[in-house]
DNA sequence: AGGCCCAGATGACGCCCCGTCACGATTTCA
DNA sequence: TGAAATCGTGACGGGGCGTCATCTGGGCCT
């Protein structure tokens, strides 16, 4: 099949649109990326190596830090990266709230569903017992964070509800949402619902007993 | 001075009981540890390499592995030995517990004591920003969170409470001390009760409110 | 005391991964 | 089309890794 009776006047290739550097830029970019993402779920995080990484994509040891500093900096680039497609949803959830109620059940539960789609890439092929760090504060997490933080302090004020330390509070919600999520995610069937309801519960509750300073 | 007055009859000197290959296998492994805790503290845990922590004794490289297999053992060795050293504690505050409250009270604020007590021990010189990874459950870890478990399922037995689903609650408990803990050492002036207070209550709120299954 | 034995300390060694860099190929631009 | 810029390439020096043949000296026996 001859695609010139659909593009007779730019002769332009489907793939030629912003440059090839910029193209094979950015899908070496990606290629690191997945490779990344496959040896980090095979071999565990600790195990694995820049050239296991950089192996599998076919390219060029020296190829790799032309990209990537080092294998801190992939991990930190997959970790940022889920938090960037996360940040959106929690927005969404922050808006849409009408009072620190909802808009905690609606962050958990936005969590604990991008944790369990999130999970399937990960746990590949990993032995079990295996564990991956905590991710660091990149900038995108961070983000997360003082998202959280920042919807705390807005809907919790316009709730008019007394003031409590913030940054205990915040740090123990995110602390609690972390732990459960995982805990979900470890038992047969994954049940989101169960889960949220235990972490919201748990943290609403907690809520009205906490030491106004 | 001398002292051969005072130990004429044995002049076993005090350091010859058990034998000098036992004394010094005992003091090697010591002496690893000791330099490890320092190392850790000075570099950080990724940076650091186990040709830094045997330098540092005077030992030959290969007198390492005579006792640990990698850095990564040297680390949980050091996390197990606090562990141990913190089990007593918190089982003395299990024994004397007289409800869910107090013995919650007394774990949390033990727990607070003890990271103070260790944070000297770590954060020597350490360029901000650095991170140890969470520690992993070693064998006496692992006996620390079963006692968490085997408390709480105790004590609010006892309290007739409500079933809870014990798991997570006891993990959400852990990730909120944990957590707290964490931010509590970053503040100065410490402030042990106030951070104790905190999460207490924050657990003590959220308990009634959990679901029951 | 003298001699034998073996636990364990030693450090050189080969292996592999690290990060760099000079080179060459390919794209971009004039 | 030729010059310049960009970037992929893989060889290389450096260094940490874990091992192992060798040596040392403590334990133990006569």
């Amino acid at each position: 099949m001859s695609n010139i009776a659909y593009f007779p006047v730019r002769p332009t290739t489907d793939d030629a649109r912003p440059g090839k550097r910029e193209r094979t830029k950015v899908a070496n970019r990606q290629a690191i990326l997945d490779a990344a993402r496959a040896v980090f779920g095979e071999l565990g995080y600790e195990a694995a190596t820049v050239r296991d990484i950089i192996r599998r994509t076919g390219l060029a040891s020296g190829t790799f830090y032309n990209y990537y500093k080092s294998k801190e900096e992939v991990f930190d680039a997959l970790a940022d990266d889920g938090a960037r497609r996360f940040r959106p949803i929690l927005r969404a959830e922050s808006d849409k709230a009408i009072d620190f109620e909802s808009f905690l059940r609606g962050a958990i539960r936005a969590y604990f569903d991008f944790l369990e789609g999130e999970h399937e890439s990960w746990r590949i092929n990993r032995p079990a017992g295996e564990v991956f760090p905590h991710a660091r504060a990149t900038p995108e997490i961070q983000a997360v964070f003082d998202e959280v933080h920042a919807a705390f302090a807005k809907v919790l004020e316009h709730d008019h509800a007394p003031a409590v330390d913030l940054d205990y509070f915040a740090a123990a919600c995110i602390a609690v949402a972390r732990e459960v999520g995982d805990k979900m995610l470890e038992r047969r069937p994954i049940d989101v619902d169960g889960a949220a309801d235990f972490a919201v519960r748990m943290i609403l509750g907690g809520l009205p007993a906490l030491p106004r300073p």
